[in-house]
RNA sequence: GGGUCAGUAGCUCAGUCGGUUAGAGCACCGUCUUGAUAAGGCGGGGGUCACAGGUUCGAUUCCUGUCUGACCCA
């Protein structure tokens, strides 16, 4: 119950079913369901096929199905959205079309959990938990039978990417992000696996896919090749020893370290390994090129050891006499040649970065078949990559010495063979973290394996090698921010070739039939990979593994191997260009814009590049655009262990979904994107100001419409300024839109809102909206002004504010809903010009004059400014540009009296007027008391109310 | 350890192609208003522009290094 008198003298006071207080958190579910009710998605592509407007196009990139949405997940989907939406208020169809990355390792891996009765796996799936205890029943096994086919994990691995797209679908949508979420593209489609077999086969028609050898992750139990996620670090005690490698000519030795007399005293490059069943396999020793190395006289022959090494490493020799004879960089040592110390194989000194001086001697023993900086190095030095093990851990049977032992019976017998030549220098026990079979819990192995790769050097069939074509898409590409091309270009200058090739049962399978004995593709590879990417359509993925090879093959079935192999993800989710925006009617190929975190400069954007060189010859993606990491208050990740983690889910439920997007788009995304529960409470006082705005300005137009606006040509001075500042305005956010800079679009709406709009122009024009007759000249002029800033404020919050301009419209227009429509057409102002000169002049002169009022307000001379009366001097075009206000002057002030006197500086005074206050407008003015029916108010209202009301030209 | 990036008021961001007192909004303080009122107006306080060197007549802005943080890699 309000207490306030009731004044007999009424204003033009509105209401609006505008609420001051959003209450997001319970009302946008209503929104969304009316965009879902409406088919809102469909509407805006029907509406732009008829006015066949130009392309947009933002590919999604595909987040992978396992787990709950967080924080980063809703800042990308975000961005992408509001780019959507501001293209589509900008004129274009841009198709927004989500898609899910479904295959590999992180599901099996979920899938074999369940399976093996992890608890949490178990309780967090039940449906999936439940069908693999029907299955164990159905097929006589054994209900606690871990090992299950490879095709019924299939398909299990489907069902648990299925449940995942659909819970964070879920999540995505209610951030209000607009999409055909009615037919997303999973990469498990059956129609999506045809086509990434196809790109597979795009690749080797053109000449880039190659055959090659790199050790994996081996567990000799399983026989077969682990991921990083299913190996664990266990401790275990390992020989260590240090071994010479005798230098094969000493003329040479002497070279490399500055022609110091060696005379033919043997000498020896000393390596340290905890693996010495690897010595089989050695080809070379690595040293540092920059590291300073030693050459050392003692009793056992000269020595080479890395300087900062040596002492220690002589030590371990117990050798009591030595001399430092010569000193030489790693470089200088490079390709001297070396006896294998127990193989007729002579083997070079190569360079390599990944040469330290934590332990050993600095000098490293290379085996490329069993370890991945060894391979990636001897690959540089076209060392090769002969590896000597089977996949039962045994070595071959055509090796010297250890045919048919185990690599753990093998390393006591290199021991001996080692000390038998001479060349064992030092042994040790030494407990060590070592890679384990996370399901075996045995020692793993490194252990060379047949792999497919993508060439970067290899010349296509074009004559190109793929990564001198990446280097020309990656200079065509723009980049937002432009640090991105910098960081593109140092990945792909420096990346391996891509070895796409996995040996698991979740992907989409290398569709070839290899010859048993040449390892050569089936010369018809092209045709037979189209037949087969035909029934994976029909039937997906297990069309190729329930597929007997004489279909196709007939009686040549005998020589060919069908590949068991899947493809890793990263080609799955780098062929959606072609599996997606090739595919789809209403998509268009290149893209426009890829948009994701810096993390996928090593991810997506260089595996869908990749695949682009190598199908199309160019980068699907005309711009590429990367958002940062979000960090907490402090700057650090966030982290269960932290506590520091902020779900979207919480931020939605308690302020709303409006407001963890205005936290994005308010946000610089170029570094990282920090979050905290203060910047939250700042976020939601800056949204405040943005809905009060709107409400104000939805209040003030309730009783206008259409047919009320006036022409430009009409409006009073100060409306026409209003509507060139709106102008510009909007002018200002759609370019920021267009460069894809919101936080600055935020700040200039803010601004906009605060400044231009709260302690402006809506302050002054009060007066006129309360007071003036409700449809006078005057007052309609204002709300002329007022609902061309209503129309452009409401769309250029669209993007990012969604439902709050949704609600916003909801009251501003009947009809369709604000992603339907367009910028708004702001009427041109023919004098703009010299309206934005003037109010320069007289928005300086304001501002003085309110410091000048406050003084007097502190001195305790006057309370609100109608108190004052001002008298202003000026000169030149400020003396001009307040003239030209006339008698309206005291309006734009404030103040209930503006005398205005030319002089030769501004100079403003201010006194409190001594005149009576009128009850209904509160100017302070001489006139109360004149009117005899109507003792308390002045003649202005007296003549608004009663006659034919005062005229206004300018403010 | 390497590559890329960031560090301006309590918070979010501007800015300086090197040049007089570094800006805005929010928050804070004071005040007015009570006809945007769990609002609004006006005024104010608050920054050694991460740190240390160097170049320069002059650096927050250029260079080098350090620290802190982020992403990727080893």
């Amino acid at each position: 119950m309000s207490t306030k008198p009731v004044n007999k003298y009424p204003v033009n006071l509105l209401d609006t079913p505008f609420p001051m207080r959003g209450d997001l958190a319970k009302r946008e579910p209503g929104f969304l369901k009316d965009w879902q009710d409406n088919a809102l998605y469909q509407a805006i592509r029907n509406k732009a096929k008829e006015e066949n407007r130009p392309k947009f196009m933002l590919h999604d990139g595909p987040p992978y199905a396992n787990g709950d949405i967080h924080i980063g997940h809703a800042v990308n989907k975000i961005l992408k959205d509001i780019i959507i939406k501001a293209k589509t208020l900008d004129g274009f169809d841009a198709p927004y079309v989500p898609g899910w990355d479904c295959h590999g390792l992180p599901i099996e891996h979920q899938i074999e959990k369940i399976v093996k009765f992890d608890k949490q796996a178990l309780a967090a799936n039940p449906g999936i938990f439940e069908r693999v205890q029907e299955y164990r029943k159905a097929n006589g096994l054994d209900p606690k039978e871990t090992r299950l086919p490879a095709a019924f994990t299939r398909e299990l691995c489907r069902d648990y990417a299925a449940i995942q797209i659909e819970r964070q679908k879920a999540d995505f949508i209610r951030l209000g992000v607009l999409g055909d979420w009615n037919n997303p593209y999973r990469t498990m489609d059956f129609k999506t696996e045809a086509d990434i077999v196809r790109t597979l086969g795009k690749v080797h028609a053109n000449g880039y896919l190659i055959r090659g050898q790199k050790p994996v992750h081996w567990c000799v139990d399983c026989a077969s090749a682990l991921a990083e996620a299913e190996v664990e670090y266990e401790d275990k005690v390992s020989p260590a020893i240090d071994v010479g490698f005798r230098v094969s000519d000493n003329a040479a030795l002497s070279k490399a370290f500055g022609g110091v007399s060696v005379g033919d005293v043997p000498a020896f490059a000393l390596i340290w390994t905890t693996t010495p069943w690897t010595l089989p396999a050695n080809q070379a020793v690595s040293v540092h090129p920059e590291l300073v190395y030693d050459l050392i006289a003692t009793p056992k022959g000269l020595l080479i050891l890395a300087r900062d090494l040596a002492e220690a490493t002589i030590k371990r020799y117990d050798i009591e006499t030595t001399e430092v004879i010569a000193q030489a960089k790693g470089a200088a040592l490079e390709f001297l040649q070396l006896q294998h110390p127990f193989l007729e194989r002579v083997v070079p000194v190569i360079c390599g970065d990944h040469v330290t001086t934590d332990a050993g001697t600095g000098l490293v023993h290379t085996a490329p078949a069993h370890g991945l900086e060894d391979y990636v190095v001897g690959c540089k030095y076209k060392i090769p990559t002969d590896n000597p093990v089977g996949n039962d851990g045994r070595f071959y049977s055509n090796v010297e010495f250890f045919a048919g032992k185990t690599v753990w019976e093998a390393n006591p017998l290199v021991l001996a063979l080692l000390e038998e030549r001479g060349a064992l220098f030092a042994s040790k026990k030494l407990e060590h973290s070592y890679p384990h079979c996370w399901r075996h819990k045995t020692p793993i192995i490194f252990r060379a394996t047949s792999q497919w790769f993508i060439g970067m050097e290899t010349a296509g069939t074009e004559g190109k090698t793929l990564r001198s074509q990446a280097n020309t898409a990656v200079d065509s590409t723009e980049f937002f921010p432009a640090w991105g091309r910098a960081r593109l270009e140092a990945m792909i200058k420096n990346r391996p070739d891509w070895c796409v090739s996995r040996q698991r049962n979740w992907g989409v399978p290398m569709t070839f039939f290899v010859h048993k004995e040449t390892g050569e593709l089936h010369p018809n590879s092209g045709e037979l990979l189209e037949i087969v990417a035909k029934r994976i359509e029909a039937e997906g993925i297990e069309a190729w593994f329930k597929l007997d090879a004489s279909e196709l093959l007939g009686d040549d079935a005998v020589y060919y191997d069908k590949l068991k192999d899947t493809l890793d993800v990263w080609f799955d989710s780098g062929s959606t260009h072609y599996a997606v925006l090739r595919q789809r009617e209403e998509l268009t190929w290149p893209a426009d814009l890829y948009l994701e975190g810096s993390d996928q400069h090593r991810g997506w954007f260089q595996s869908s590049l990749l695949t682009g060189c190598a199908t199309e010859g160019r980068a699907p993606y005309k711009q590429l655009l990367t958002h940062g990491f979000v960090v907490d208050g402090k700057g650090l990740k966030m982290s269960k262990s932290k506590g520091n983690v902020i779900a979207p889910q919480t931020v939605i439920n308690q302020l709303g979904a409006d407001m963890l997007r205005l936290w994005v788009a308010s946000t610089d995304y170029s570094g990282e994107l920090s979050i905290s529960d203060e910047i939250l409470k700042r976020t939601t006082d800056s949204y405040r100001r943005i809905r009060n705005t709107l409400r104000f300005l939805l209040a003030n137009i309730s009783d206008f419409t259409e047919q009320n606006l006036l022409p430009a040509q009409e409006l009073l001075q100060l409306d026409r300024y209003a509507l060139v500042e709106l102008a510009a305005f909007q002018e200002k956010i759609t370019a920021l839109y267009g460069k894809y800079e919101f936080h600055l679009a935020v700040q200039e709406i803010h601004a906009y809102c605060s400044e231009d709009l709260g302690s402006f122009y809506l302050d002054i024009i009060k007066d006129r909206l309360y007071t003036m007759g409700a449809d006078s000249q005057g007052r309609r002029s204002a709300q002329t002004a007022l609902w061309h800033i209503s129309q452009a404020l409401v769309r250029l919050l669209a993007p990012i504010l969604s439902f709050t301009a949704h609600e916003a419209w909801g009251t501003l227009n009947n009809e369709e809903n604000v992603f339907l429509s367009a910028w708004h057409a702001v009427p041109a102002v023919s004098d703009a010009e010299q309206l934005n000169a003037r109010f320069v002049q007289i928005r300086e002169v304001r501002a003085a004059a309110q410091k000048e009022i406050e003084l007097q307000r502190a001195d305790g001379k006057l309370g609100s400014s109608l108190q004052a009366e001002v008298e202003i001097t000026a000169a030149g075009d400020t003396y001009a540009a307040l003239a030209d206000l006339g008698d309206e002057l005291k309006f734009v002030l404030i103040t209930s009296q503006a005398r205005l006197v030319k002089g030769d500086a501004t100079k403003i005074s201010v006194s409190a007027s001594t005149a009576a206050k009128c009850d209904r407008c509160w100017h302070y003015t001489a006139s109360v008391g004149t009117h005899d029916e109507h003792s308390t108010l002045c003649s202005r209202c007296n003549d608004n109310l009663f006659k034919q009301g005062e005229v206004r030209a300018h403010a």
